[in-house]
DNA sequence: GCTTGACCTCGAGTGCACTCGAGCATTTCC
DNA sequence: GGAAATGCTCGAGTGCACTCGAGGTCAAGC
């Protein structure tokens, strides 16, 4: 399964940084991370690339920007890796991930209105000189399993 | 401006810590941060609270949770603490965070079609036997400058 | 054939936001 | 009045995801 076997030509390293907005240096620690499946070398030992790759790597930093860790997304390229005997395995991975992010957008739209909420309390005070009623306080939040995102 | 005085008797950080859900070291490191306004002593030293501060923390928390990084939190903070002359500052200081917030907001949707449109894509696979086409590839994004979130 | 630039590996450093432990003081409860 | 709980400060450690520099190889253009 060398990758860079998808029709176009194959390309360095250099070129997949421009085309995917990473740095060098983040592509290679990707690797090494086991994110990028089918890497193969030429001659003088460089990394080649196709535009599978380019595809790939978008997705992976989707799924990192959505909060996947490193470890997941490893998992879910070495599935990958291992060709469609693992195709259940990565859709139910996908799924949970789906459910993540979705619980996340509810979150974040709740701490938007939240923050709406005060902006339209600050324009109150300054409109009528003096402090309108407080917000109600939330329910507090027990810290959940840690995630992260962007 | 003694936050403590709101009405209600005033307590220690082992219960507001309980009642905002977080440990009491986070909210001694919080203060540290001058992320805490309007913490008094008692005669041993002893931090006291008072109602205003679980909101407060709340807040904290929802901004945070929002990608707000501890600097503006700490400038926001330090606003709150000069009073109503910085009205106009918190309130666009909120606004720029609300714009950024539902900036997020998108640009997480975006990744959840894109996880959706790949399990259908395997549930596809799947059930005809052979792989469907791929999904077109993404235009790159370029890595703004750089934000944070849970 | 030699300079220039792209690429290589390895390993250390960075930034953020906590998190925790040590060692000590005070307070509350029996 | 003594034990146990709760609080205090200070400072070091942690986890994640990069980020970068050093020192070297390789290849393409002049």
């Amino acid at each position: 399964m060398p990758m860079p076997a998808d029709g176009g030509a194959p390309f360095h390293i250099g070129e997949l940084a421009q085309r995917t907005g990473r740095t060098v240096h983040a592509i290679r620690w990707y690797e090494t991370q086991g994110l990028v499946p089918g890497v193969v070398r030429d001659e003088g030992g460089r990394r080649l690339y196709g535009e599978l790759h380019v595809g790939w790597l978008d997705l992976m930093d989707r799924l990192r920007r959505t909060g996947m860790s490193i470890a997941e997304m490893r998992e879910y390229t070495a599935l990958a890796l291992q060709g469609k005997a693992t195709l259940r395995q990565r859709r139910d991975l996908l799924a949970a991930h789906r459910a993540r992010v979705a619980e996340t957008i509810a979150d974040w739209n709740q701490a938007l209105s939240l923050v709406e909420r005060k902006i339209d309390f600050y324009d109150d005070w300054m409109q009528s000189g003096h402090r309108p009623p407080l917000l109600p306080a939330e329910a507090p939040r027990a810290p959940p399993p840690r995630r992260k995102a962007r």
